[in-house]
DNA sequence: AACTCTTACCTAGTAATACTAAGTACTGGA
DNA sequence: TCCAGTACTTAGTATTACTAGGTAAGAGTT
């Protein structure tokens, strides 16, 4: 499954943030977790949200919480709009490959 | 595009054996290409075919041809045809996945 | 105060995999 | 003879997800 999963999950990460407008890092493994992605760890998420940040698709802000330490609440810019537009078009190109593939 | 064929190559490959019985990399390759997948390079496919080969999913048969060097046949053994299931299972899964994550 | 749990983030090292960019070799035709 | 098409191989590199830790802040318990 693992490596299904390469070059989706930034994807996926990309997605999990627009749709919940501004989210951070814990929150978005624990709501991959409910969705399915069984395997994610902490550490697979940070790695990509760093990505994103050095890619420039995404910005962040670092806010105090009252129940932990600081969280970096992430948001998606405009490049990162258009990048999660790129990516389910790809994504979608391959489904149809693969569809065509298979009979 | 690159990123997202990693883990999928694999299993394309094998099915693109399935759906011949019978064949060899360089068919293989343009097959691909026919099939949508511009930037595959001969050299990807080759390592993909020695992989399966040592992972024992394939059984290999090498013959002359009349119009260049030997080719060697590829036809997937019980192994292969069970990996193939599971790599379809895995990505029906994965599409499930993302659908929802769209949403 | 010391402890534990939950929350929250970071990172060095590793494995898997696709691509780059070559090279080798066989056959047939110009 | 040289070239184009066929056919396979491989060393090196980049990307990416996982392993397996570590750090730290706050709240509640003892």
């Amino acid at each position: 499954m693992t490596e299904l999963l390469k070059g989706v999950l930034e994807g996926v990460v990309l997605q999990v943030i627009q749709n919940s407008q501004e989210t951070y890092g814990y929150q978005i493994t624990n709501t991959l977790i409910e969705l399915g992605f069984q395997d994610i760890v902490e550490g697979t998420v940070y790695t990509v949200l760093l990505r994103l940040e050095k890619k420039n698709l995404v910005t962040v802000e670092k806010r105090k919480s009252t129940v932990g330490p600081a969280r970096k609440f992430y948001r998606l810019n405009d490049a990162g709009v258009a990048y999660l537009a790129d990516f389910w078009r790809k994504w979608a190109f391959l489904v149809d490959q693969l569809v065509k593939i298979k009979h």
